[in-house]
RNA sequence: CGGGCUGUGGCGCAGAUGGUAGCGCGCUUCGUUCGGGACGAAGAGGCCGUGGGUUCAAAUCCCGCCAGCCCGACCA
C-alpha cells in the first residue's frame, strides 16, 4: 500500500477530547473515525488490525472444535420473552418493524445460539458441540467511554458449547481458558485469569484482564503465582497474602478482554433443549459461553504498546510489516535514484508477501514522515535516502527499538522476509 | 441514569464589559527546500451545535433542547 493511496490521513493535532490513549492514537494516526459517542468507523489501515485480530482469534477458537457460523444481529422479541430477558437487560436496544413487529439488536446470542443448536442436535452422540461467530454487538451503554475500551456497538467473539454433562463442561471449559492465554499472549497481551462473578448461572466465572491504568476494572493479583480476582468478588485487599501462595496481593486497573462463563443448564432449560441419552430418556444439556471483545483487544492493545510518539504494533497485528520511508532530495538525480530503489524495494517485498507501507510521498520532509512512521507504529521501518543508498544500503529501524542499523542492498529482501515471519 | 466540563472553517484554539469573526496547523497554486512535523508569496474555506427570548444590534446575555468528553452508578 502507497501511502499516498491512503483517503484517511494522520493528523498532526491530537483529538482534544479523546482521554484515553487508545482514542487519542487511533483517530489521530487515522485508524479510526468516530461517529457518535462508543461508535466508530475502523478505517483501511484500523481494519487490517482488527481483521489480523479476528484471523488469529479464529485459528485459536479452531483449535479448540470451535465451528463458525454467523447469526443475525437482528433479533425477533420471541425467544428473548423465552428467556425472560427482554426486559432484564438493560442495555438491550429495542426497536419495531413492519407490522409493528419487535426486534431487538444482539447484544449477545444465547437466545438464538440455543434454539439454533437445538434444531440440529437431538442425540447425546451429538455432543459436545461448539459454535461461535465473530460479529457487532450492540449495547445501549449508558455510558459509552475510553475510545474502543467501551462502546456501543462493538466486534465480539462469541462462542457458545453445548455438553452432556456438567463433567464435560467444565472440561471443556478448561480447554477453552487455556488456549485463551495463547491467544492473548499472541497478541502480545498478558491476561491475566481472573475469578470474576458468576451471575446468576454458577458460582463464578472468569475474566482475562489486561493491567493498564486505563481499565475499568480494579482486580487482586497475586505478585507470585498471579492468582488473581476481580473486585467484585474480592475477599483480598491490597497488602494481603495471597490465598493460594505466600506472595502478596496487588491492586491493580485492568480492562476485561475476555470472559468465559458455565452457563449451567439455564437456556437449554429455557428453550426445553434435551437429547436422547443411550437409554432412551431426555437428558439436559450444559452449556458454556465465552467472548472476546474483538475491537476492545484493539484498544487494549494500544494502551500496553505505546510510547510518547505513538502506537508499537506488535507483529502480529501490525496493519503492515514494514514501513518504507523515502526521502526526497534537491538534487534531481539523486531523488530519481531514491525514488527508483524505493520503488525496488517495494515491488520485491510486495512481492515476497511482505505486507509493506510506503510512504511515497514527495515533497514531504523526512521529519515528518518519522513522525508519521512512528505514530502509526509499523513494527520495522526502512529508510531509503541519499544517505543509505550512498553505502549501498537501507536504513532499519525496529519501532520498539532506538537503535538503527544498515543492511546492504542485497541483503535486505531477505532480512525483511525473515523478520516478518 | 446523577454530577461536572465543553460545543467558533477539516484539526487545535482566541474572541473582557453585546456592534456583525480571527490565529496556528492542514488544504490549493507558484517558487525555494529535503534525515526528526521546512520557508516565502498568493488563495479557498465559518448561518459561531440547535430552537426560542432580551436588544436598535447576540459567537458574546437569558431559557429550552441536542451532541461530545470526564467522574460516579451500571456492566447478561
Amino acid at each position: 500500500m502507497k501511502y499516498s493511496h491512503l483517503f484517511a490521513k494522520t493528523n498532526k493535532m491530537a483529538p482534544a477530547d479523546a482521554d484515553s490513549t487508545n482514542a487519542r492514537l487511533l483517530i489521530q494516526g487515522g485508524f479510526v473515525n468516530q461517529l457518535a459517542a462508543g461508535i466508530y468507523t475502523f478505517l483501511p489501515l484500523g481494519l487490517r488490525v482488527l481483521n489480523k485480530i479476528k484471523a488469529i482469534v479464529r485459528e485459536e477458537m479452531n483449535m479448540v472444535g470451535g465451528q463458525e457460523v454467523l447469526m443475525p444481529a437482528l433479533i425477533p422479541k420471541a425467544p428473548w420473552e423465552t428467556t425472560k430477558r427482554w426486559d432484564s437487560i438493560d442495555v438491550l436496544y429495542k426497536l419495531t418493524g413492519a407490522g409493528d413487529k419487535e426486534f431487538a439488536l444482539g447484544p449477545t446470542h444465547e437466545e438464538v445460539v440455543t434454539p439454533l443448536v437445538q434444531a440440529f442436535v437431538k442425540s447425546y452422540k451429538d455432543l459436545p458441540c461448539s459454535a461461535y461467530q465473530i460479529q457487532d454487538k450492540f449495547r445501549n451503554e449508558a455510558r459509552a467511554k475510553s475510545g474502543l475500551l467501551r462502546g456501543r456497538e462493538f466486534s465480539m467473539k462469541d462462542m457458545y458449547s453445548f455438553h452432556r454433562s456438567e463433567a464435560d463442561l467444565e472440561t471443556y471449559y478448561d480447554t477453552v481458558a487455556e488456549q485463551y492465554t495463547h491467544l492473548f499472549n499472541r497478541m502480545g497481551l498478558d491476561a491475566i485469569k481472573t475469578e470474576a462473578s458468576g451471575g446468576v448461572f454458577s458460582k463464578y466465572s472468569h475474566e482475562y484482564q489486561v493491567v493498564t491504568p486505563y481499565g475499568e476494572d480494579l482486580i487482586y493479583v497475586c505478585d507470585k503465582c498471579r492468582w488473581a480476582v476481580n473486585r467484585e468478588i474480592a475477599e483480598v485487599k491490597n497488602g494481603d497474602i495471597c490465598p493460594k501462595c505466600d506472595g502478596k496481593i496487588i491492586e491493580t486497573k485492568a480492562i476485561e478482554v475476555g470472559n468465559i462463563f458455565k452457563l449451567s443448564t439455564r437456556f437449554a432449560d429455557d428453550f426445553g433443549f434435551t437429547v436422547t441419552l443411550e437409554d432412551g430418556t431426555q437428558g439436559k444439556v450444559w452449556m458454556g459461553c465465552y467472548g472476546i471483545g474483538m475491537s476492545r483487544l484493539m484498544g487494549s492493545i494500544v494502551e500496553v504498546s505505546h510510547d510518547e510518539r505513538g502506537i508499537i504494533w506488535p507483529k502480529s497485528v501490525a496493519p503492515f510489516a514494514v514501513h518504507v520511508v523515502s526521502i526526497g532530495s534537491k538534487d534531481v538525480a539523486v531523488h530519481e535514484r531514491v525514488q527508483q530503489s524505493a520503488t525496488d524495494l517495494y515491488d520485491q517485498l510486495t512481492r515476497a508477501g511482505v505486507e509493506v507501507l510506503w510512504d511515497d510521498r514527495v515533497g514531504v520532509s523526512a521529519g515528518e514522515k518519522f513522525a508519521d512512521a512512528d505514530l502509526l507504529g509499523m513494527p520495522l521501518r526502512l529508510v531509503v535516502s541519499e544517505k543509505s543508498l550512498a553505502q549501498s544500503s537501507i536504513e532499519w529501524k525496529e519501532r520498539a527499538s532506538t537503535e538503527s542499523k544498515l543492511v546492504t542492498l542485497t541483503d535486505i529482501v531477505s532480512y525483511v522476509e525473515t523478520f516478518a515471519r
